[in-house]
DNA sequence: ACTCACCTCCTAATTTCTTAGGAGAGACCC
DNA sequence: GGGTCTCTCCTAAGAAATTAGGAGGTGAGT
């Protein structure tokens, strides 16, 4: 055997046990119990930006206490929390003390933090994750014990958790999103992607009739149902929407 | 000490000494000594989608033998390379057995293997990683060695490469496109940002105007400096170019 | 055989966007 | 003080997109 069994033996089991699970209550518990072996206590992935959808629908698959849990939505504590908002500014694993630093936080972060320390949410690694087509997820996990443990705990196994969170998030970010996009996501034909893959390269209604060899008014027509099916009131949107929705490339 | 010395060291070393490199030849001699010790031979640092380019422009570090590159890119084999292909399926490390099928494969692409072979490009691993933004790179490494030696390095220190690269892309993708966007990605004002954005989310230039309350002429003026800058023909197209350079977000 | 989704093409009125100018006010830098 | 950038507002003609209809043909599946 050569070197790094142990982090290889926990992603490789990971990675194995992970292709059985088909649903979210399964992969939180899984996820849970494996870093738990590892000095975790508690974890929240939260995917921050779905890709698609203008408004942000809370996607979160969460070990914290309910409470806590319940507090942090109905307080809207995203505004405020700083581990939150790094998530948008990184694309490494960073600790908590790294971006939660009291000099330059204001008296509602500091009491959201006095807040979280009453749920011994205190010492923690998050996780940025760049999704494919731009989604952005954050894995955060508290470590457990004092300080100094907790410390010890991250440092040990940061590596460990970059890499399960890759492989977690492979897994879980297509079932979570999937579910949210179902009713956004319409089905466009292929002429209905060809003309709006046009558009978004800037050409008319005439010019892509010319490249695809048909009347103007059917490229028309078909944009006209495209936007129709994407609920989009001009062409402009209709574009964006189905590059956000992964419809069609430019 | 703890587990996973010796990845842990790898990776640390690695992330300290990168800070300081600003250059992309020895961020590429860099990156080729460190995996030169794990048994590795070549790399090939490729990013393959650069968000806000409709060409695609070669943008690519490599320690590839130079003859094999340059009949690489004379013979356009990016069409033929079925390795490259699986980047924009796959989006965990893949070894280049599981996509490289013989049963799969026409002629051309086993002429093209053929090939690779006498440069010794035999036995590798890739790892797709998804930037901030969309973008996709991908990280090829070729093991040194007869096939049981490679594979068992592969084996050995995939999740340590996984880690490596995805440090590595974090430092070497801005690095390559930034000079590659230069060109590109034009400043924007706030307003003309603004446009576009209310544009991209369907309104028109009416709404626009209410919603900012300035004058319809002063949005139209906007639109058209946005899409001088952007040198978009129309208006969709300004809004997607604005929003693949990260001018602005929908 | 029938339905249904898809592709094709059409008219006509209305709205919106595009293009090509000009011009004044305020902020900032040299 | 002069130059540059940004934001503001304007006219006016022509091009393009939007809306609201209708209609025929093909192919896949029930």
């Amino acid at each position: 055997m050569g070197v790094s069994d142990y982090l290889s033996q926990t992603i490789g089991d990971y990675v194995d046990k992970l292709s059985g699970v088909d649903n979210q209550t399964t992969l939180e518990q899984f996820f849970a119990t494996t870093i738990g072996n590892l000095g975790f206590k508690y974890f929240t992935y939260h995917i921050v930006k779905v890709v698609g959808i203008g408004t942000h629908l809370p996607l979160v698959s969460t070990t914290y206490p309910k409470q806590w849990v319940k507090r942090y939505f109905e307080q809207n504590y995203m505004q405020l929390d700083p581990v939150l908002a790094a998530s948008f500014e990184r694309t490494l694993p960073y600790v908590w003390d790294e971006v939660a630093l009291p000099e330059e936080m204001d008296k509602h972060q500091k009491d959201f933090f006095m807040e979280a320390d009453d749920f011994k949410l205190r010492d923690g690694l998050s996780i940025p994750i760049n999704g494919y087509g731009g989604e952005v997820a954050l894995m955060s996990v508290v470590a457990d014990g004092n300080t100094k443990e907790a410390q010890e705990t991250i440092n040990q196994h940061r590596h460990t958790l970059h890499l399960l969170t890759m492989y977690h998030h492979n897994h879980a970010s297509s079932m979570l999103i999937d579910s949210a996009l179902k009713d956004y996501k319409p089905t466009l034909t292929k002429r209905e992607k060809e003309v709006l893959t046009w558009a978004g390269s800037g050409k008319t209604t005439w010019e892509t009739s010319e490249i695809l060899s048909i009347a103007e008014t059917t490229v028309l027509s078909h944009i006209e149902n495209a936007k129709r099916k994407l609920e989009a009131p001009s062409r402009t949107q209709a574009v964006v929407k189905a590059i956000y929705l992964g419809l069609i490339q430019i």
